[in-house]
RNA sequence: CGGAGAGUAGUAUAGAGGUAGUACACGUGCUUUGGGAGCACGAAGCCCGGGUUCGAUUCCCGGCUCUCCGACCA
C-alpha cells in the first residue's frame, strides 16, 4: 500500500480526549478514530492489525475443533428474562421499539442465544460433544468507559461456547482451551507478561480463570506466584491467600488487566433453557457448557500498552498492519523514486507487505512517522543507499539499521 | 452512579466583559530532501440553552460531551 494514497493520516499532538497510551497511540498513528467514549472506528491500518489479531484467534479455534458461526446482535427480552439476567446484568443495553413498543436487547454475551439455539441441535449423547464459535461484536453500557480500548461500550469479542454430557468431558476440553489461549497471548507478543489467574467460579465452580497482562493501564489487581507463574485475582485472595498450586504464601501483588477468560457454566444456562441430551441409558440429563472469552479491541490495546516507547507503537511481528516499511528519501535531482518504486514492486511481488512511504515530505517527518506507526522493518531507499546498490534496513526495535542487499534484505526479514 | 477537571479553526493551545492570536495540518507558488525543512500569500474557530450586562466566547445557572479518581464489572 501506497502511504500517499491511504486514508487516514498521522497528527503530530496528543488528542486532548485521551489520557490512555493506547488510544493515544492508536488515534495519533491513524489506526483508529473516536467516535465517543468507548467506541471507535477502524481505519485501514487499524482494521489490518484487527485481522492480523481475528486471523490468530481463529486458527487456535479451528485447532480445539470449534465451528464458527455468527449470533445475533439483537436479541429478544424473553431470553433475558428468562435467565433472570433482564434484571441482573448491570450493563445491559435495553430498548424500546417505537412501533411496537417491544423491549430489545443488544447483546453483551451471548449464552442467552447460544443456549435455545443448542437446544434444536443437541438431543442425544450422539451430539456431544460440540464446540461454537463466534468473532462478534458486543454491547455493554458501561457505567464508564475508559483507557481507549481496554474498556468500551462496543467491542469485538472472540466467544467460544463448548457443550458437555459429563463434568470429566468438560474439563477435559477446558484445560485444551487454556492451553490454546497461552499460545494465543505468546504469538500476539504478550505472554511473557500474561498470567492464568485464579478468580471467582460463581455458583457452580470453585474457580475461573482469568488470563491477566501485567500493565499500570489495567484495572485490576492480581497476586503472583513467582514459583508457579500463576496469579490469584484480588476478588478471591480473601478465601484463596497462597498460591493455588504451591501454596506459597509469598504473593506479588500488581496491576493487571483481563485479555481472557474460561468459565466453567455447568448447567447454569441449560437449565433454565431445557438444554437437554438423552444419554445412552435413554435418562435425560442436563448438557454441561463452558464459555471462553478474549475481547479483541482491548487485546489490541493490551499490546499496544506493552510495545511502544516514545516515538511510537512497536508492533510484533504477528499483528503488525505490515512487515515492511518503505522509505524513499528524495534528493534534488527527483532521481531517487524511480528505484524505489522498483523496490516497492519487488516487495510486492515477493509477498512481503508492505506499506510504501512515497509522500513528498522531508526525511524526517517520514522517520517519525515510521516510528509512530510501528512497523517492525524499517527500509530505507535514499541516495545514500543507491550509491552502495543497497538498502538501509532497520529494526524498529533498534536504534540503528544496516546497509543490506535486495537479496539478503528479503532473508532478512524471514 | 458519586467526586474532580475540561470544552476556542481539521489538530493542539493562548486570551480578554467591547467578536479572537500562535503552532502544526490544509490551499497556491517557489525553494528543499537522512530525524517532525524555509519563504510568501490564502482559507478556516469561541459546545448548547437561559441569566446578569448597553454589550457575554469570557461572569453566573442549567444541560450536553470528554478525561481522570471512586463505586460497579456473569
Amino acid at each position: 500500500m501506497k502511504q500517499s494514497q491511504i486514508f487516514s493520516k498521522t497528527i503530530r499532538d496528543n488528542p486532548k480526549d485521551e489520557e490512555s497510551v493506547n488510544a493515544k497511540l492508536l488515534v495519533r498513528a491513524g489506526y483508529v478514530e473516536k467516535v465517543m467514549a468507548g467506541v471507535y472506528n477502524f481505519l485501514p491500518l487499524g482494521l489490518r492489525v484487527f485481522k492480523k489479531i481475528e486471523n490468530i484467534l481463529r486458527k487456535e479455534m479451528n485447532l480445539l475443533e470449534g465451528e464458527e458461526i455468527l449470533l445475533s446482535a439483537l436479541q429478544p427480552k424473553e431470553n433475558w428474562l428468562a435467565t433472570g439476567r433482564w434484571e441482573s446484568y448491570d450493563t445491559l443495553f435495553k430498548f424500546l421499539s417505537h412501533y411496537s413498543k417491544t423491549e430489545y436487547v443488544l447483546g453483551p454475551t451471548h449464552e442467552e442465544i447460544i443456549s435455545p439455539l443448542a437446544k434444536k441441535n443437541i438431543v442425544s449423547y450422539r451430539d456431544l460433544p460440540r464446540y461454537l464459535f463466534q468473532i462478534q461484536t458486543k454491547f455493554r453500557d458501561e457505567k464508564r468507559a475508559k483507557a481507549g480500548l481496554l474498556r468500551g461500550r462496543e467491542f469485538t469479542m472472540k466467544d467460544l461456547y463448548s457443550f458437555h454430557s459429563d463434568e470429566a468431558d468438560l474439563d477435559e476440553y477446558y484445560e485444551k482451551v487454556q492451553k490454546a489461549y497461552e499460545h494465543i497471548f505468546e504469538k500476539a507478543g504478550i505472554g511473557d507478561l500474561t498470567y492464568l489467574t485464579f478468580a471467582f467460579g460463581g455458583s457452580f465452580s470453585k474457580y475461573s480463570h482469568e488470563f491477566q497482562t501485567l500493565t499500570p493501564a489495567g484495572e485490576d489487581t492480581i497476586y503472583i506466584c513467582d514459583t508457579c507463574k500463576i496469579a490469584v485475582n484480588h476478588e478471591i485472595i480473601g478465601e484463596q491467600d497462597s498460591c493455588p498450586k504451591c501454596g506459597n504464601k509469598k504473593l506479588r501483588k500488581e496491576t493487571a488487566v483481563e485479555v481472557g477468560n474460561i468459565f466453567k457454566l455447568k448447567t447454569k444456562f441449560s437449565e433454565p433453557f431445557g438444554l437437554k441430551f438423552k444419554d445412552e441409558n435413554d435418562q435425560e440429563r442436563n448438557v454441561l457448557m463452558g464459555c471462553y472469552g478474549i475481547g479483541l479491541n482491548r487485546l489490541m490495546g493490551t499490546i499496544v500498552e506493552i510495545h511502544h516507547d516514545e516515538n511510537g507503537i512497536i508492533w510484533p511481528e504477528s499483528v503488525a498492519p505490515f512487515k515492511a516499511h518503505l522509505i524513499l528519501i528524495e534528493n534534488s535531482e527527483g532521481e531517487i523514486k524511480k528505484s524505489a518504486d522498483e523496490i516497492y514492486n519487488n516487495l510486492l511481488a515477493d509477498n512481503i507487505e508492505v506499506l510504501y512511504d512515497d509522500r513528498d515530505l522531508s526525511a524526517g517527518e517520514k522517520f517519525a512517522d515510521a516510528d509512530l506507526i510501528g512497523i517492525p522493518w524499517r527500509v530505507v531507499v535514499s541516495e545514500k543507499t543507491l550509491r552502495e546498490g543497497k538498502l538501509e534496513l532497520k529494526s524498529r526495535k533498534k536504534e540503528t539499521g544496516e546497509l543490506i542487499s535486495y537479496d539478503n534484505f528479503a532473508k532478512a526479514i524471514n
